[in-house]
DNA sequence: TCGTTTCTGATCGGATCTGATCGAATAGTA
DNA sequence: TACTATTCGATCAGATCCGATCAGAAACGA
């Protein structure tokens, strides 16, 4: 025994984590991103892989969040995490595609939004990027019909935030049908900022998908100026139904991939170019 | 029993430090760093672990902190690390309280839901339990103006989602005021299941926010029977706003642990109780 | 001074937590 | 469809922590 003996070995400071304080950080990783792989639970929290699995069978047990392979995510949300888990393989996939360019796309785009401006803003991934850098805005008022946008600037304290009503497809967790066409139609705001899946010069924007097209085209007539928001892998390319004509496009935001000879045309076209460096 | 008492006559001038002493500084320990482990305690008390396992426990019997292994925490907050995130500490509290009863009312509850029913969903953390018990399901039709219940539905493929519009209500990601009001206008559904933060026989479900209520109560006109979802932490509580009066409850779902006189009385206004074990 | 009460410290058995390993299951790819 | 690489689940072992019991020390009252 030696307690005035002082050549302690001071463990302090870096004290190990308490087994509720570990889960308890894991929700907040959780909440913060939406979906975190384990690995990447597992170093945050200074443990084992394993026992990052018991918390997370612990906290699936208690409805807390929802356990796939490789990670967890928020009971209902799905991630654009990179390659973990594809419970959503298609949006996840897309989320992947050309990921620093659409980031890239997302941060010019928001520099295009003003303090106090009302903006609508359509479904897309490139277009939840672009939520998440609106939270620092303020007296922001935003309409959507995604849902990933609307959590995305859920808890920005001076965003507000009007989801259109409708029914969820849920491939995209977006609102789509007659009654979120409806719900837009007496509104009227600066800009529209939408995605889509190919913008070409003769046709405009275009997705495969009529109910979506419907919805962007509803999205599109409640603002003065239509903002597309397209990674290079879009340019170019058309789907089935048109959404906006290229003559309604005021602005084209992109990255520095896009082929030269498209965005040439569409700026002969009065398309205003904002082309992105990642 | 008197172990835990020590209103000790002050003998003055003694070195050694009384035991309330000691809690006193064990529990500005705690405020000072949020969690401390037992050992960390012993030492800067000058005492030996058991002695210090002693006093958590009466302190914790207090209320003054909870006890883990390897320490202690103050009671409310968990999130003390360093540049934590704590994001949205309120919902996963809330989540957390009376986590498995509210497990087993929403699954309990799930079997008032029948195949090719169109029913409506409030928001709360037990409702959206609740919604994903539904996803095996069949030709269902939901109506919510909860985010969380919508994403728990997203991916099931027999059930369709309709989310109604409205102004995001970031903390508990629901939609609320007049938009969402007016959606649900012309709608006619079954059921209508609602949660709230208060139930008593008197005054019928409450919650603290006015908006939230108003939505609630329209959620429930829409449906021809009304079943609530409370865990026993809100029988008997009331608070500002009432949502539903007692005499149009038809159904509700809680647990084993609900105080009986509060459910006695509401039996007897007919109201059928269905009563979850966890 | 003595006995009683209360508090503190030590020890031991049991319980809990954590980490590692190996077979089984799953996702992604050709 | 078949194959391969991760990932998951179960089991085991080590370490730590907790609770209960017992013994010693200090304080109080007679």
């Amino acid at each position: 025994m030696a307690p005035g003996d002082d050549s302690r070995t001071a463990t302090e400071g870096r004290r190990t984590m308490f087994a509720a304080e570990r889960r308890q950080r894991i929700l907040e990783l959780m909440h913060a991103n939406g979906a975190v792989s384990l690995r990447d639970i597992a170093q945050a929290v200074q443990s084992s892989e394993v026992t990052v699995r018991r918390d997370l069978r612990i906290l699936e047990a208690d409805g807390l969040l929802n356990r796939h392979h490789g990670g967890a995510t928020l009971p209902g949300a799905l991630a654009t995490l990179p390659g973990a888990l594809s419970r959503e393989p298609t949006y996840a996939q897309k989320a992947q595609v050309a990921a620093a360019e659409k980031a890239a796309i997302a941060e010019l785009a928001a520099s295009l939004v003003e303090d106090g401006d009302a903006i609508v803003v359509g479904a897309g991934t490139t277009t939840q990027l672009f939520a998440q850098q609106l939270t620092r805005h303020a007296e922001l008022a935003v309409v959507t019909n995604s849902l990933l946008v609307a959590q995305a600037l859920a808890n920005a304290p001076r965003v507000e935030v009007v989801l259109t009503g409708g029914t969820l497809r849920g491939a995209i967790l977006a609102l789509v049908g007659s009654a979120a066409e409806r719900s837009l139609a007496g509104l009227r705001v600066r800009r529209a900022f939408i995605s889509g899946n190919g913008l070409t010069a003769e046709r405009g924007v275009s997705t495969p998908n009529m109910q979506v097209a419907s919805v962007d085209r509803a999205l599109a007539a409640a603002a003065e100026e239509i903002v597309v928001l397209a990674d290079h892998t879009k340019i170019g390319v058309d789907t089935m139904v048109q959404t906006v004509p290229t003559d309604e496009i005021d602005h084209l935001v992109t990255d520095d991939a896009a082929p030269r000879d498209v965005l040439d045309e569409l700026a002969n076209r009065a398309v205003r170019l904002h082309v992105a460096r990642p």
